[in-house]
Order: C-alpha cells, then sequence, then structure tokens
RNA sequence: GCCGAUGUAGCUCAGCUGGCUAGAGCAGCUGAUUUGUAAUCAGCAGGUCGUGGGUUCGAGUCCCUCCAUCGGCUCCA
C-alpha cells in the first residue's frame, strides 16, 4: 500500500506500486492526457517511472515551467537524434532546455553547418516525432556508460561521466537512439508537433575559451502548430522595437565605419532627450546631497596602475597615447573612480564633512573585443552616470541604502518594473581575478548582502560577477529579445581607498580610511536609453520626449495662427513644432505617427474662428476642439503622473 | 577574438542557374494641387552593387583577403 499526496494536499493511496502517469489516469482521463512531466519528492521523474514508496507527486504539463522544460530537453533529444542519422560520426556533448526553447552543443568534426541546413534537420525531427518514439530511461554503471562513449570516441562524454558518481548515472532510450542524460522527458516523441531551428553558433566546450569551439544548433518546439506561428511572430514584433532599428528611424544615433566600430554618434533628437534624463537625474542628485565634478577624459599611466586598472586590464585595452616627451603615457580613462579619488584627495576631510558625493557624466572608453559589440547596449566609448560616496564605515549602510532608493526612483520614474536584481560576488577560486585583502572584501560583500535584506529586496546572488575591486549590487532589464542586460549598478569599495591613500580625521583625532560606493543609476546613458527604446518602443514618457507636439496645419493659410499656437505653447513650456508643408493632413497625421509624437494639434478655419486648437493623440485618439490652457493642464497632468518628485 | 550568416541609392528591398546602358517604393529636388485625422499627381535626379585581389570572352552574381553588421560563444573595468 502506498500513500501519494498531490500538490493541494488530497491523499491518495494505491495497493501497487504504479507510475505517475497512472495517478494522472487515475485523477481523470482528460488531465492524464495533458501531462507530461512529474516531480516525485522533490525530484524529477518520467511520467512512466514507477513509484514505490509514499511521497509527494506533482503532476506537471505543457503550461508549466517545468513541463516546458521536459519538452525541451525531450526534443533537444530529437534533435541530437536527427543529427547523428544525417552526419554520422558527430560527437554530442549536451542538450540543454533553456528559456525559451533549447540547443544541442556538437563537434560535428569535418561537417560544416550553416542555417541552410536546419531546414533538413528539422524536417528529420518532425518525421522522428511522428513516429512516437518512447523515451525511456534505465540506469548504468559508471563503467558501461564510459564503455558506451569510449567505443564511439566522444571524449566530451567521457569527461562528463567521470565527474558523475556510480550509481546515478542514466541513459535514456528513444527509437534507436541513446544518450546520456539524468532524466526529465515527456512520455513520447510524439507530443512534439512543432519545431523550429532558430539559429547556429559556436559555443565552446564547458564555456571555456580555450577548449574546442563546437557548433550549437538553437531551436524552439511546441504541442501545437498555432503556438510556434505565435511564437514566430512574437519573435517579428519584438524586432520591431530593437533599439538599432528604432534610434535610426528616430534619428537618435548613428555609427560610422569611418569614426570606428563601437562608437556611437549622438544625433540632434537622441542628444536632446539623453540631455533631458541627464537634467531628470542631476534634479534628483542635488536633492540626495550630491555635488557635481568634472574630469578629463585621460590619465597618465601611473593614475591607472595605482586603482590596479593597469594591471587588470591594461593589455585588452585600448593602448597608451604617447607624448613626443620620452617615457610619458597617457591611458583613455576606462573609470572615472581614479579620478574621483584625487579630486577627494583635494584636501584633509573631518570626519564631520563627511560623506562626499562626486557625481560626473563621466565618458570611459573601453576596448571590448569586436564580436561583442552591440547596438547601443555595448560600445567602445559611453558615458557612465557616475558618482562615488566616500563616507566613514559608520555611515555605510544608510549611504548605501540611499542608494538603492534613488536608483529605484530612477526606475519607477521611467516605468522599469521588471527589473531583477542581482548581488555580485568575487569567485573565491580564482582570486587572481581581483585586487584587495579578504577581510577587505568580506565586509564590502557583507555590507551589501545587509543592506538588500533589510530592504526586503527580491535578489539573486551570482558568484564570480564582482568587480575587480569590490562587489556590486546590479539592477538587471530585458531588452525586447529577453536578452538580460545590467543596467543600474551599487558597488562597495575598501580597496582603492587603500591604493590612493584617503582619509579623513576622525573625532579621536587620528586618520580614518573612508569607504568608497561606485554607483551609476542608468548605468551608461547609451544603454539605458537603448533598452528604454525597446520598452517602450519608442513612446517614451512625455516629459521625456524631444518633441511632444506637432501643429500640422490644414494648409499655408494658417501658418500664422500655427506660429501663435506655437508661441503660447512654448510659454506653456511645451515642445512643440509645425508642419506648414504643402502636403495633405493625411500624409501629415502619417509621418507624425510615425515619428511617435504624442499629440498632433490640428489647425485650419475652425480653430482659427474659434480661437482653439484639434487635438489628435498619437494612437489615433480624438480630443476634439480645445483652448490652449485646456491642453496644457492635459499636458501638465500626463507629465506629472510619471514625473514625481525625488524626497530623500 | 572565435563559429555561422549578411552587405545592391539616404531608407526598405528586387536582381533566377555569371550575359545588353543595375530595378522598384519611400525620402530628396522641380512643378501642379491649398488640402480636415495614417501616403495627392506628374517629372527629374540619385548606385565605381562594403573593400582589395582572383577566375572568366564577360562578375552585383563564382573564389580568396580585409572591413562592417547580425545571431551566438567567450569577455564585460
Amino acid at each position: 500500500m502506498i500513500k501519494i499526496t498531490l500538490p493541494d494536499g488530497s491523499i491518495r493511496t494505491y495497493d501497487n506500486s504504479l507510475t505517475a502517469m497512472d495517478v494522472a489516469k487515475d485523477i481523470s482521463e482528460g488531465f492524464a492526457r495533458n501531462v507530461i512531466s512529474a516531480k516525485f519528492n522533490d525530484t524529477t521523474i518520467e511520467t512512466a517511472t514507477l513509484l514505490t514508496t509514499d511521497g509527494n507527486l506533482t503532476l506537471y504539463t505543457w503550461k508549466n515551467d517545468e513541463g516546458k522544460k521536459a519538452f525541451w530537453h525531450s526534443s533537444a533529444h530529437v534533435l541530437a537524434q536527427a543529427l547523428e542519422e544525417l552526419y554520422p560520426g558527430i560527437k554530442l556533448t549536451i542538450g540543454p532546455a533553456i528559456e525559451n526553447g533549447f540547443y544541442y552543443d556538437v563537434d560535428f568534426g569535418k561537417h560544416t553547418i550553416s542555417e541552410n541546413d536546419l531546414k533538413t534537420i528539422e524536417d528529420k525531427m518532425i518525421t522522428i516525432s511522428r513516429e512516437k518514439h518512447d523515451f525511456s530511461l534505465r540506469e548504468i554503471s559508471k563503467a558501461d556508460a564510459l564503455s558506451y562513449y569510449q567505443e564511439q570516441n566522444n571524449e566530451y562524454k567521457v569527461e562528463l561521466i567521470e565527474n558523475l558518481e556510480d550509481g546515478t548515472i542514466s541513459f535514456c532510450d528513444h527509437a534507436t537512439f541513446t544518450d546520456l542524460c539524468r532524466g526529465g522527458h515527456i512520455p513520447n516523441t510524439g507530443i512534439i508537433k512543432a519545431v523550429k531551428l532558430l539559429s547556429v553558433a559556436g559555443a565552446y566546450w564547458r564555456g571555456d575559451e580555450t577548449k574546442t569551439q563546437l557548433t550549437r544548433i538553437y531551436g524552439i518546439s511546441f504541442p501545437k502548430q498555432k503556438e510556434l506561428k505565435e511564437y514566430l511572430e512574437l519573435l517579428e514584433e519584438a524586432k520591431k522595437r530593437d533599439h538599432r532599428k528604432l534610434g535610426k528611424e528616430l534619428e537618435f544615433f548613428t555609427f560610422s565605419k569611418k569614426v570606428g566600430q563601437g562608437l556611437p554618434l549622438w544625433l540632434p533628437k537622441g542628444t536632446a532627450l539623453r540631455h533631458r534624463l541627464e537634467d531628470f537625474l542631476k534634479k534628483a542628485q542635488t536633492t540626495a546631497g550630491y555635488e557635481m565634478v568634472i574630469s578629463p577624459h585621460i590619465g597618465q599611466k601611473e593614475l591607472y596602475v595605482t586603482s590596479g586598472h593597469y594591471e587588470k586590464y591594461g593589455e585588452d585595452s585600448f593602448q597608451p597615447i604617447k607624448t613626443p616627451k620620452m617615457d610619458e603615457e597617457f591611458l583613455l580613462k576606462p573609470m572615472n573612480c581614479p579620478h574621483h579619488c584625487e579630486i577627494y584627495n583635494f584636501k584633509p576631510y573631518s570626519y564631520k564633512e563627511l560623506p562626499k558625493r562626486f557625481a560626473e557624466f563621466g565618458t570611459v572608453y573601453r576596448y571590448e573585443q569586436s564580436g561583442e559589440l552591440h547596438g547601443m547596449t555595448r560600445v567602445r566609448c559611453f558615458t557612465q552616470d557616475d558618482a562615488h560616496i566616500f563616507c566613514t564605515p559608520d555611515q555605510l549602510d544608510s549611504e548605501f541604502e540611499a542608494v538603492i532608493d534613488l536608483v529605484e526612483y530612477v526606475f519607477t520614474s521611467l516605468g522599469f518594473e521588471n527589473y531583477s536584481t542581482q548581488v555580485s560576488l568575487r569567485d573565491p577560486n580564482n582570486p587572481s581575478k581581483y585586487i584587495g585583502s579578504d577581510e577587505n572584501w568580506e565586509k564590502a560583500e557583507n555590507a551589501i548582502l545587509k543592506a538588500v535584506k533589510r530592504k526586503g529586496m527580491d535578489y539573486v546572488v551570482e558568484t564570480g560577477e564582482a568587480a575587480f575591486y569590490g562587489p556590486k549590487l546590479d539592477f538587471m532589464v530585458k531588452d525586447a529579445l529577453g536578452r538580460s542586460w545590467q543596467l543600474g549598478t551599487i558597488q562597495v569599495d575598501y580597496n582603492l581607498p587603500e591604493r590612493f591613500d584617503l582619509t579623513y580625521k576622525g573625532s579621536d583625532n587620528e586618520l580614518h580610511r573612508p569607504v568608497m560606493i561606485h554607483r551609476a543609476p542608468f548605468g551608461s546613458m547609451e544603454r539605458f536609453i537603448a533598452i528604454l527604446l525597446e520598452h517602450t518602443g519608442g513612446n517614451f514618457p512625455l516629459w521625456l520626449m524631444p518633441e511632444q507636439v506637432i501643429i500640422l496645419s490644414i494648409s499655408e493659410k494658417y501658418e500664422k495662427y500655427a506660429k501663435n499656437v506655437l508661441n503660447l505653447l512654448e510659454n506653456h513650456e511645451i515642445r512643440a513644432l509645425i508642419d506648414n508643408r504643402n502636403e495633405t493632413m493625411g500624409k501629415k497625421i502619417r509621418e507624425a505617427e510615425m515619428k511617435k509624437i504624442p499629440y498632433m494639434i490640428i489647425v485650419g478655419e475652425n480653430e482659427e474662428n474659434e480661437n482653439k486648437i484639434s487635438i489628435r493623440q498619437h494612437g489615433g485618439e480624438d480630443l476634439g476642439m480645445l483652448s490652449i490652457e485646456e491642453f496644457s493642464i492635459i499636458i501638465e497632468t500626463e507629465v506629472n503622473r510619471t514625473l514625481k518628485k525625488f524626497n530623500v
């Protein structure tokens, strides 16, 4: 007799052992048809796994994340089988499910796979799926598993198995295909009705640049053809929000081969938007007690030797600038912190004067590898909304929390609600990546963990993601295609104050070392605006729009009245422009719509006679005829709705 | 940097297996039209087909180099 407890707390008892699928059928035949995966006592199992003891059983369908995972993981097996059949002699490595779909990394040997081959592979996968092969998991001894793959000369699987413990190893079979696998499959291949292989890419074995580069094939699959179609349409929609496309269309920024790759050129409209964002932050920072500073774009090599940047990144950076004077070398600044440390060093401080908060929209230059450049989200020249807070150890906690408040204010003002926070700690196994003593690192890491806990924040911890001088709290936002980007960052640093010998006089009349907080709520203007573009699709909050209103005159006869309206709007601090071209109203509206201007004002005979304006909102809504005063209240209300004041 | 793909007018794209002076729409210019809520009409102009080499009687089309871009990997101060 065994007792199975279901997630709703209900208990079912059975006389004999039975499979997860049997339990599903016992609940309802209809439900069982949709069950594709299961978990028993927190272990993922197959639906065909025999349950022999009492325990908690959760059954999953396609609608659950766990179900999708099993579905895509199983699809990866089908992909592998298709590849083996089409390209005999290849070596399979790993093929997991990912957030959207799955991939398989394969050593194709002498074969070269390109995107043109994907269709053939897809067709093969569909054939295999239609044959409805059952997935069946079996345990295998380490020795047998090793000899199986040694016979195939598959050093990758051998390496994987060598790192597994005997007794925990299993193979999964379906049709004639066998793969090393820890389990978590759907019942059979027939459930996979729709497959799309999305791309082929290079990927290093075990993510290590020094190891063999394998070919990775990405794909996605669905239980219904319709769902695949919808997914592909979603991808198309997302591409329309790509900041590279919108940035070009809205004339925000561009790149030039002549200027150099990764070096953005800001066009007038993009610059206007950026300045507005900068002013927004400056205002909040003034409230929060920051002082603006300015530092040069280059610094002597010695400066970066002191900071440790030269040692860690000098080789891979833009190479030093030489001067006529021998032995003199300058570097383009990769960060603002060394300069700000020297600003702090300008004069001695009493503990009573701390914290000092130095802020600068500081442009930095980093020689990113060419293959990593990506629109405005990854460039070689960018401007950080940087600031460094120098405080006493006692002030660290409250200063850190104040910065969290500022970052949250920035994010909510711009409509980012779905950001995630990540605590980035150092990798203890790779100490050469970092500078500073263990003791300082521990202090800094604890300070961050304490702050996020006290703030009750939802966060994940990532080891090995810290900056070389200190741990970070990062604010991550996804782009249109679901790729995660780090925007805001707050970092605690005990190391640079030591390297620059920063001090303050304490109440005990002794010199003490301040603690430093690095922070950038936007992260960088380039990346922030790129992600903002993708989130809003170019429809920014009204307060941020470079052009809020466009006045469309019915014909050239109303030019004078249009200019009148423009002047009145300017008196209300509304940013407007006039379209007085000899074009039809339909065309003017179409173009204003494509430029995503929030409000269109139409002026013609009726408006001039009544001294009013007709308003059309972006998207098509007609607000009718209003007076300028009535309209300006609408604008003001909308601006105030999204742009709140920052309160300390 | 590595793997794969792409590169034709300011923009979006045609140009089949190599074969006459490389096409279209939009944008631009000129003219007509003076217009009421997502493209008025006509004409004109605009390209050493990313770069440099090669194969060929002949290259936008085939091959190689380099550059840039895209999807990943690695990296990310």
